[in-house]
DNA sequence: CAGTGGTCTAGACCACAAG
DNA sequence: TTGTGGTCTAGACCACTGG
């Protein structure tokens, strides 16, 4: 007998008993042992159907209290976080950058604090401004860790910018990021073709290497940018 | 003997080693069986942990070409969509909100293009002011449909907001949202208790049950807003 | 063709928490 | 105490694709 019910099957079905209300917020399904009689499989098929829904935030799943359907389905959103060139030329347009500023100095206090930094050294800062056809679409500002990243003043950004040059030579172990929108300054709104006060996408991100930061950044969007991603 | 070997710990060690460079990018890191072979467990195990970091982005992995080190290691970010009174609530405020308009009419062009309806159908049409603390916290404006949505016209909004109401009782398909920044009109500003021009957060989401739009919604957040997340 | 990852199975033991 | 999900095993077959 042929095998109709894999894995994804089995959690198609079951995601479709949720979405269409067979099984209510909050109410108890069946234990995976009887869902795995009921779609005569393994019961680890039917954990890898179940840990999928869960991951998604449909399922609340414990120990001896069994699967429920979650009562405040929190869905959940992945972003792909990409090189900017490759965010350019997705959106079939020629990438290119120019490296405005690079030059070593001590981060503001506001910075040092972001970046967990509790010693006055040196950074690299460095402005860039990523192209697409020629246009402007992104300003980067970046500090990068001498003490992590090495070799740094030996690399030449002009070639690389430092966005996928990080990208393609240091691992980070962790992160955040941080989404918000911002009024663009008179040299702001000059570089990137706007207006003074224009609202701007900005993209905050800060990466660590254990204990160590990497490198922080400040991504202010062309006014207009705007980011999307699909719910499943 | 005791399982020292578990899933995590392997995966934890495996990206252990692409982190610290002992696996480059572009290169081909050990086959399953090997690996099980080294971690004295069997592949399925050695599979559980390669598929998550597959999954991360940190690997690529091809049937017959193995697995290697992604050259672009793209990173994901996860975004928990929440319902925003419990975001108020996260943030340690009071929440309360406010139906400011609730009416039929038809929606214009563009949202019927967005929700995919190409029919001239009444909607529901409503705007809703969040509060955290008795403070503007975002301001809504959403569009729901009755051909879905059946008894859409018998509900208090008053009593629950249509952003809590719809998570609770009815479940998407598909979806997708959007990120952007825009400069606040003078009657928004008047709502959001700031200024006009002033930069703000927006959030663009439609949802859908099958072929049919559920709902379409435009969050405008209080300027000074931001959304973070952690990266792992 | 052969070796890889993708999946499924039947069984087992364990950790957990509701009753 | 007992039934649940979480995990691991050893083995198997399949789908894909590089050589």
């Amino acid at each position: 007998m042929k095998n109709f019910a894999s894995w994804q099957n089995i959690q198609d079905m079951l995601r479709r008993r949720i979405i269409d209300g067979t099984w209510k917020p909050g109410e108890l399904i069946p234990s995976e042992k009887r869902l795995a009689e009921e779609f005569q499989c393994a019961r680890a098929t039917v954990n890898r159907a179940l840990r999928g829904l869960a991951d998604t935030g449909l399922l609340d799943r414990r120990r001896r209290a069994g699967s429920r359907v979650a009562t405040e389905p929190s869905r959940y959103a992945t972003l792909k976080i990409d090189i900017i060139r490759l965010e350019v030329e997705r959106r079939g347009a020629k990438y290119r950058h120019v490296l405005i500023e690079n030059r070593r100095t001590v981060p503001p206090r506001r910075l040092q604090y972001q970046m967990k930094i509790h010693d006055e050294i040196e950074m690299l800062s460095q402005s860039t401004l990523h192209l697409a056809d020629d246009k402007p679409f992104v300003y980067e500002e970046r500090w990068l860790n001498p003490s992590v990243l090495r070799n740094i003043f030996q690399i030449d950004f002009d070639q690389v910018s430092a966005n996928e040059w990080l990208v393609r030579n240091v691992m980070f172990t962790h992160g955040d990021i941080s989404f918000s929108a911002a009024n663009i300054t008179a040299s702001e709104a000059d570089l990137l073709d706007a207006n003074e006060g224009d609202a701007a996408f900005v993209i905050e991100r800060t990466t660590w290497q254990d204990e160590q930061c990497i490198t922080s950044v400040r991504l202010l969007h062309r006014p207009s940018f705007s980011m999307r991603v699909e719910l499943s």
